[in-house]
RNA sequence: UGGGGCGUAGCCAAGCGGUAAGGCAACGGGUUUUGAUCCCGUCAUACGCAGGUUCGAAUCCUGCCGCCCCAGCCA
């Protein structure tokens, strides 16, 4: 990282170097080519800023390229959604957006090529003998029967393969590289199989597709990228990568760097475990505020700023790592800490009766959108005497630095008076169900005689004025760190959504959906756009704030169990 | 036990032969009508381990150790 914050990690320092040395025409181009069989989620946005923001950076391109050559895996309901994501994100491929089937014509001569050099054959091992053939990670592989084939032959069975004559399964074409070699990736790896299955954007022109390495490579060499970024599992690929570009004509020799994918703690991010957190309804779905998705994360309320910055946080390494929760937590409370009006909302409401306020009078209190940013003006808030706290904002006996309310004790109610807890009132049962406080008149914010100073200040609203509003409480989807998705009984937490009805200050009715407030003293929330109707906003946690009392509280509460 | 990678603080991460940046967390203090924010300070005689080269090593060499990835007609 250098002095502006732009990060100088070990691929920008090659690609400058790369510039520098005049490489390409010192031109830059990448490209973020995500298979659209699933939703993107915050390890793929690792990569898009890694794709997208270098080539920003250098003054070059990055294209947006779909990498759709299995027909069986991939569908175009996820192409949108990907795309969507990426905008929200903050990047723009313009004109760049590719896809690898585009390319299918170009693939395939070239294929064709390998073939006429004597370079790749039709083989005819089944899957289980090709596999048998490979070898092992300590054993040298054996070289198919059908790998001797005459070119005439192999140019005719390809042909052949193309048209539709062989059955899925039947054969395959082979690169021929060597059966030995200790990178299994070059033991003579397919390039194409058979599906006769109807693909996505080419129809039924095609029942032969490439397999990843060969479509990949290609697509990046037609295209022109110059910097093929990827993650750290495929760094034993390269060889074979810079094999087809020593053996192909292509017009362009890109150069693929290998970085190390996102791990969260309390995450999981396979597609195939999103997936089914989605199919067996764990979740709501794909952009439920729980998951990792992109989608997840903005519904929650996260901002697309919050998410680059988490990201030039963690930095590009080739270092597996296991980023904390509290990081990304940090980025989306510093960006919502200054963006988000303030509001009070009592998520679990104790009432208060104001013995000595007039039953029918109403007071309008001014109360600051944001403490540091004046020009977000102020709202009035309705003072009355009934009001409602927050439950844990009263205690009957608590420890010695606790600052709220307490029998006989005062506090201060934000932008409104000082009261007084003089009675307590309980149930049958025992549970406290209504506090009975006088409130000090001389004491009101704002007044410039505020009178004498409290230790604690907390929010309120007025019974009579509170709006209902749903809040959903999100917490970690995973109660276990290193989650494996193996055991989603064990692994999720039973309480990663709660649902209360909070009782909210008369501003927030009408709150539009996806903006942002911070509800004092409890945390950041976002209206849904999904389950919030005019006048019935849905809040979603995003982040609490941080809480130096929980910390505290613990430490008290546990020294007063051994006191 | 073949091949490819990676080891700097609790979690990330700079460093590129000249004497360990920064962020998150933690801890201590100040401001505060949000126990928030903000501000100040503390936090690696030490870079997986052991040798070696050098006036000088996290950086170079050698040997160990640990962790990750690879045996799909997935990507």
């Amino acid at each position: 990282m250098d002095k502006e914050g732009t990060p100088t990690d070990f691929i920008r320092q090659i690609v400058a170097a790369d510039v520098a040395a005049g490489k390409n025409g010192g031109r830059v181009q990448t490209r973020f080519p995500p298979e659209p069989n699933g939703y993107l989620h915050i390890g793929h946005a690792k990569a898009i800023c890694v794709d997208f923001g270098i080539a920003e950076e250098f003054g070059g391109t990055c294209y947006l390229r779909f990498d759709d050559t299995n027909p069986t895996k991939e569908d175009e309901e996820y192409v949108e959604a990907i795309k969507r994501d990426v905008r929200w994100l903050g990047f723009d491929w313009g004109d760049r957006l590719t896809h690898a089937s585009d390319y299918f014509p170009q693939m395939y001569e070239l294929a064709v090529h390998l073939i006429r050099a004597g370079k790749a054959y039709v083989d005819h091992l089944s899957t289980e003998e090709i596999r048998e053939y490979r070898g092992t990670l300590t054993e040298p592989g054996r070289e198919s029967p059908y790998r001797n084939r005459s070119v005439e032959e192999n140019l005719e069975l390809f042909e052949r393969m193309r048209r539709g004559e062989f059955e899925e399964g039947e054969c395959v074409l082979r690169a021929k590289i060597d059966m030995a070699s200790p990178n299994i990736n070059l033991r003579d790896p397919p390039l194409y199989r058979i599906r006769k299955v109807p693909h996505q954007r080419t129809g039924t022109t095609w029942c032969i597709y490439p397999l990843y390495d060969f479509a990949h490579t290609l697509s990046d060499a037609l295209e022109g990228t110059t910097h093929s970024l990827c993650t750290l599992e495929f760094e034993d690929h390269r060889p074979l990568y810079e094999w087809f570009l020593d053996n192909l004509p292509v017009p362009h020799r890109p150069r693929q760097i290998e970085f190390s994918r996102l791990n969260l703690m309390y995450t999981q991010m396979s597609k195939r475990r999103l997936r089914q957190l989605v199919e067996e309804k764990h979740v709501e779905g794909w952009d439920d505020p729980r998951m990792p998705t992109l989608s997840g994360f903005r519904r929650r309320g996260y901002t697309p700023e919050s998410i680059r910055d988490f990201i030039r946080r963690i930095g590009v390494t080739k270092k597996e790592h296991m980023i904390e929760l509290g990081l990304l937590e940090s980025c989306i409370r510093d960006d919502l800490n200054v963006r988000a009006e303030r509001r009070f909302a009592v998520l679990d409401p104790l009432k208060i009766t104001i013995v000595n306020f007039p039953d029918d009078e109403v007071e309008w209190l001014e109360a600051a959108n944001h403490p540091s940013r004046s020009e977000l003006g102020t709202r009035t808030v309705p003072f009355s005497r009934e009001i409602l706290i927050e439950r844990s904002d009263f205690m009957e006996d608590p420890p010695k630095q606790f600052h709220r309310l307490k029998p006989g004790g005062e506090v201060r109610l934000r932008y409104a008076y000082i009261i007084k807890c003089e009675e307590v009132v309980k149930d049958a049962a025992g549970n406290v169900v209504e506090l009975k406080c006088s409130y000090d008149p001389t004491t009101r914010s704002g007044s410039g005689d505020e009178g004498r100073k409290v230790k604690g200040t907390i929010h309120w609203v007025s019974a009579r004025h509170a709006a209902r509003a749903e809040v959903r409480l999100y917490d970690r989807l995973f109660k276990v760190p290193f989650p494996t998705g193996e055991s989603l009984e064990d692994e999720l937490n039973p309480s990663s959504l709660e649902i209360v009805e909070a009782a909210v200050e008369p501003a927030l009715a009408d709150a539009p959906p996806e903006s942002h407030f911070q509800f004092e003293r409890n945390g950041y929330f976002f209206v849904d756009p999904v389950l919030s109707r005019p006048g019935k906003p849905v809040f979603n946690r995003t982040v609490t704030l941080r809480d130096s009392w929980a910390k505290l509280e613990k430490e008290a509460l546990s020294g007063a169990a051994q006191g």
